[in-house]
RNA sequence: GCGGAAAUAGCUCAGUUGGUAGAGCACAACCUUGCCAAGGUUGGGGUCGCGAGUUCGAGCCUCGUUUUCCGCUCCA
């Protein structure tokens, strides 16, 4: 099957079975925004469950927070989002390249400066020493037409950028006939401002009001907040502060289902350590992330790491695990040493000392950070691009059974009676009513029995149990295991004790000890 | 953002030169059956993505718009 099928099929299945469903769909649905489902809440809870205990049971070093989404307008300024989400670009419909329009402005400038320092430079070679360059520069004709035109540029230039008029842009990059670098030709787009970040105002009165954004990234929360958690919760570096939230990004470019989406979760833990050490910590977390991923039972082949050669600002070294979706390898996870920027900015930006009493050494210092952070969403889309499959029988049927992880599954377990008559749903109730304190479990007595063993089959469910005929005699049940589709004959008094050790995350999280 | 394609029932899709919408699966009720998507009867569900235009008449033609997919592009 062609992986754009798997994929295509994906998404309708996801649909049909109550696991994703676009947003707002009534209304024609809204870009890049998908509401997570009946089933699919159940399986990212469980995903979020998963990765929270691995990171906050598992480490006794490891704390975790649930910060706000609103935070003050500044952090942003500090973490180098505002600068850095707030382009004005332009394309150029040849080449189709994007272009920062005020770089193309700026090249533009660079290159009278270019044009008159060649004079100046052919001057002094043919004067000799008697040269004299301020004079050359106040007189030369060719020198004074480039700088006229240049301080010309400059303040035409500078005053759009005040006035944000990004149609003066575009006429300036006209007027100067500035040409694309890889197609050569003048045929640009209008200039657009692009706003990665949600806006929005805080304070009712229009006049009072603050601009504040909606966090690009839940990472800040925990910066921010590193100093107080360190000192009430009595931590000692290294230690980590954990995070699950939301994150808005207004992305310029969606598509791929939820891969990526203007409204997602992330699950954050950043790792403050001595400077320094932050490599080996980096190494070590880099390890751990992927036991974790692989411990799901996907198969290795289907991760493998990305280093970055080309860094961001703030980081001294950085990797992507990637899992392998039907659309090809993709990023699910990142790991970076973020280095003590973030911190450093923060104490520059607010004025307050964040820094760290080490008093192993009795020194204060601003930690390092490795960050982790992974997609919940991206997780989700792997894991179920993971676990459907589509399987042949021996009788020739094709059965579509997702074969999620027991621990994650959105239902643990089905109970159904044989038939609908002679006491047997009054039985299976019976049973169901005890179970459900301890799992999802799901009533199903409609349709034939194979019927009802597919349909549990696409959604997920590990186990189904039948009661039979038999089972008022003897009280057992037969117990349908959904991969294998074997059944065993089970007392209905052991079904709590074989099931919880099958279904639960703690098992799961044991295999990563 | 550019170029291309598409949008009809919960899902997958038909729908002829323009004449008031169908199938399979799914869903609900009942009958029959009873361990891997059985059969029968009946029923519910669509202003054909949305808005204009052309026409006596638009699911079908034209324009716009929204959403999705593919290729570029972008991606702290």
């Amino acid at each position: 099957m062609a992986q754009e099928d798997v994929f295509k099929k994906l998404v309708s299945h996801c649909k049909e079975y109550g696991f994703v469903f676009p947003s707002s769909e009534i209304y024609d649905g809204l870009g890049a925004v998908y509401d997570y489902a009946q089933m699919g809440v159940e399986l990212k809870n469980n995903i979020k469950q998963y990765w929270w205990q691995s990171m906050v049971l598992l480490h006794e070093n490891i704390v975790g927070i649930d910060s706000a989404i609103f935070m003050h307008p500044t952090i942003w300024k500090a973490s180098g989002h505002v600068d850095a989400f707030n382009d004005p670009l332009i394309d150029n419909k040849d080449s189709k390249k994007r272009y920062r329009a005020d770089v193309l402005i700026e090249d533009q400038m660079a290159k009278y400066d270019e044009k008159i320092n060649k004079e100046v430079a052919k001057a002094a070679k043919r004067f000799g020493e008697a040269f004299d360059e301020a004079q050359f520069r106040a007189t030369n004709a060719r020198v004074l037409e480039n700088q006229a035109k240049k301080d010309a540029l400059h303040e035409r230039f500078a005053k759009a950028l005040n006035d944000n008029n990004l149609e003066e842009l575009r006429q300036i990059i006209l007027d100067e006939e500035i040409v694309c670098p890889i197609s050569g030709t003048k045929n640009w787009t209008e200039v657009r401002q692009f706003n990665l970040m949600f806006s929005t105002e805080m304070g009712s009165t229009a006049d009072g009001a603050m601009k504040i954004y909606l966090r690009p990234e839940t990472a800040q929360g925990i910066f921010v907040n590193y100093l107080n958690v360190q000192k009430t919760g009595r931590m000692k570096i290294p230690f980590g502060i954990a995070q699950i939230g939301k994150a808005f990004r207004n992305e310029i470019v969606v598509r791929q289902f939820i891969f990526r989406m203007r409204e997602f979760e992330q699950m954050e833990m950043q790792f403050f350590v001595k400077p320094g050490t932050e490599l080996e910590w980096f190494a070590k977390w880099k390890e751990t992330r992927l036991k974790w991923h692989k411990a799901l039972g996907f198969g290795d082949d289907h991760y493998r790491y990305h280093d970055h050669d080309k860094l961001a600002h703030y980081a001294n070294a950085a990797t992507d695990i990637e899992f392998l979706m039907p659309f090809g390898f993709k990023e699910v996870e990142g790991i970076h040493s973020r280095t003590n920027f973030d911190l450093s900015q923060h104490e520059k930006f607010s004025g307050k000392s964040i820094k760290y009493f080490d008093p192993e050494i009795n020194e204060s210092y601003v930690p390092y950070v490795i960050e982790t952070s992974i997609g919940v969403d991206r997780m989700f889309l792997s894991i179920m691009s993971a676990a459907y499959t589509e399987e042949k029988l021996e009788n020739g049927e094709t059965r579509v059974v997702l074969k999620l992880p027991a621990a994650l599954a959105p239902v643990k377990l089905a109970v159904m009676p044989l038939v609908k008559k002679d006491g047997l749903p009054e039985k299976a109730r019976e049973i169901i009513n005890d179970l459900k304190f301890h799992f999802n479990c799901q009533y199903d007595e409609k349709d034939s029995i194979g019927k009802r063993y597919r349909r549990q089959d696409a959604i997920g469910t590990p186990y189904c149990i039948t009661v039979d005929h038999q089972t008022l005699e003897d009280n057992c049940v037969t117990l349908r295991n959904r991969d294998t589709m074997q059944q065993e004959r089970v007392a209905i008094s052991e079904l709590n004790n074989i099931i919880a050790d099958k279904v639960s995350i703690t098992s799961l999280l044991k295999t990563l000890q």
